[in-house]
DNA sequence: TATGAATGAGTGTTCATTCAT
DNA sequence: AATGAATGAACACTCATTCAT
């Protein structure tokens, strides 16, 4: 019936403004610092409504982060996809990451809070990982594909993920300490040269 | 007399218990999972005596932040000191980066989750905030010195900063959460490669 | 028309279910821990379905309340009815009252957690109250039949009727703690025993 | 020091006004009608004092519970200890009973909610249920050493001491509904020829 | 009639902070 | 200086009830 999906459209709206408040007040107030009920205030629902969609606080934080790896992911891939020298991969990679983030302030803050709670709370811990680490997993295996006839350990392979997801997210969040204005085509050329030289010139192996 | 300095003494004993308890409690649970009872509980001392000490909980996290920042610049500038070539210079100041938050992933920690909060709480932001700024400062100092000669604005030099603050903070962070083996020899060749390619080959003009 | 009779016996059906999961739900875990969309789920109909039978929670208690009384005094009245001498009679008034409870613990469960709730919410209460006055009042008259001509005051037959509601429900919803097997043989031989030679004996004349 | 037991004695005062607003509560309004903030109001105390002292709502009705049924057993045995006959036992026995039941209406009723909880919410149930337990062995215990010499199995005695108990708290419960006047003495009466007729003349053997 | 999304008052519990000793 | 009992604002979460479809 229409009818059925009108209300099936009505709730994924409200469920979209919940989950849209959520990020915008956990990137502007933090985790801790947003309530459940600010996050239905600025919604505009119910407090009660929360909980209709999303079990618990940790939960739609779970939510947020899968969402929000997915959707880097897909930048990265989709940026990738259709390079040929491994210089245009590398950059590309880098491109994505650096705009990624730079469209999504409230992820790359979102990514960082939670990330400093990874080694704490082992419960909840151990699936908010998986996210991070999948993003690494991500990383080291398009390195990897570049650095075919290259020797590279997984270890190594592992290293350089980490390397560049730690570069890109740290330098993303000190720029905003420091108030410095975006210039991505600058922040690109930069980091580019920092992992092309790396990478090209001397290959990461052990 | 002697007995007030003994009071003084031990008094100076106490707080850096407390001190000690909360920076490793902060590290390990999270600065919002640690109560104040939890660090007095650990620093054997009565809950009150914490609020001798310190005038709220917010106060020590901006001691701990202060004294780790002061040491790793206090590491940084004396393992810098007596380098005589760029590329020794550079890569010296990434050691001592690396080496210090090695050693004191209790601060790394710290450091991280009070990053993740510095657009919040505007009151309280601001402090702490200076620390950061301060350390960025600080590199971009470092840094300015040793392009001398070359151009190079100041805004350029905070974005190296940024980059080298991050990069560093960034991996080891991200390090963390893969639970790949320290290998601060291998770290340190990655990342001084990475930097000085950029700076020796390119210096980072706009 | 037949469609509005075949729709009539669905509803019915349909306020069956509700009424028999939530008994079962309530014995099982408690009039309070007991929601209205366990009871809903249990009986696989919409939440909002409850409330087009039942106008709330206290109502369906006081429902289930009336049924119930209701069963065990007709069982009662039905046992009790073709006794002839006095022995007899109460024999069968005790072993209708053991039998029936044997049966239904989940109505012994829920007479008893409501009990525990008389003295509250003064509105609910009294309307509750009744029933229990009305499964005493049916005691009274009846153990007054029995005494006929022996003397005994309306109170004294209202303090039997105590004793003896009292005795069975209490000694069964004790018998649940401590597990002992149902022998409702034994049982009904102490039980008549107990109420027999007292009444028998001496009559319960103040 | 003096100071340190006028400290001792003030929060032992505190916590003793808890304790008794907590039991008045809970009989006059019921378990769950009452809030820990009714219970710390009555008290005049702080909600966050409430916790200081116990650590749930779930511990205050185990520990008044547990000292319920202290006081019950110590006023039974203090009861019963000098009796001589068997006959005199089992009256003192009650009557112990049946004083404490009528001078303590709050703790009869917090005994029967707590009862109809039995069955539910294993974890808890269980550390209450040996309250429960406890009492019912003390009173089967009691009624062994009252028919030694006549054979009586376990079972039948743990049924005694159900019926007993049952028909006690039975009994003045249901008392409480009729508001018929309290008359301890006619109640004694009652209950003594009840469950001496049955004891004295049959033995409770199988 | 049946549904289930939406609601918000209410509850148990936590925890930073105060203050009398 | 050190203590810890007392405090109450704040929060995550529950659940009976409503109502538009």
């Amino acid at each position: 019936m229409d009818a059925e999906r009108r209300v099936q459209r009505r709730m994924q709206a409200t469920r979209e403004r919940i989950v849209r408040s959520a990020l915008a007040l956990f990137a502007k107030n933090g985790i801790y610092q947003t309530t459940v009920e600010d996050i239905t205030e600025a919604a505009d629902v119910g407090k009660g409504t929360f909980y209709e969609h999303f079990p618990s606080k940790t939960a739609i934080i779970q939510h947020l982060l899968h969402e929000g790896f997915e959707a880097l992911l897909r930048q990265c891939r989709s940026e990738v996809g259709s390079a040929r020298t491994t210089r245009d991969r590398v950059k590309r990679l880098l491109r994505a990451q650096l705009h990624f983030f730079d469209e999504r302030g409230d992820l790359l803050s979102l990514f960082h809070q939670v990330r400093g709670l990874l080694k704490l709370r082992p419960g909840e811990a151990s699936i908010l990982q998986k996210e991070y680490k999948r993003y690494l997993r991500f990383l080291a295996e398009e390195l990897g594909a570049l650095l075919e006839g290259k020797r590279c350990s997984e270890a190594a392979l592992t290293q350089v993920a980490c390397a560049m997801a730690g570069y890109v997210t740290g330098y993303l969040s000190y720029r905003v300490i420091t108030g410095v204005n975006k210039n991505t085509t600058r922040d690109l050329r930069v980091a580019s040269r920092i992992f092309l030289e790396g990478i090209e010139r001397n290959g990461w192996h052990e």
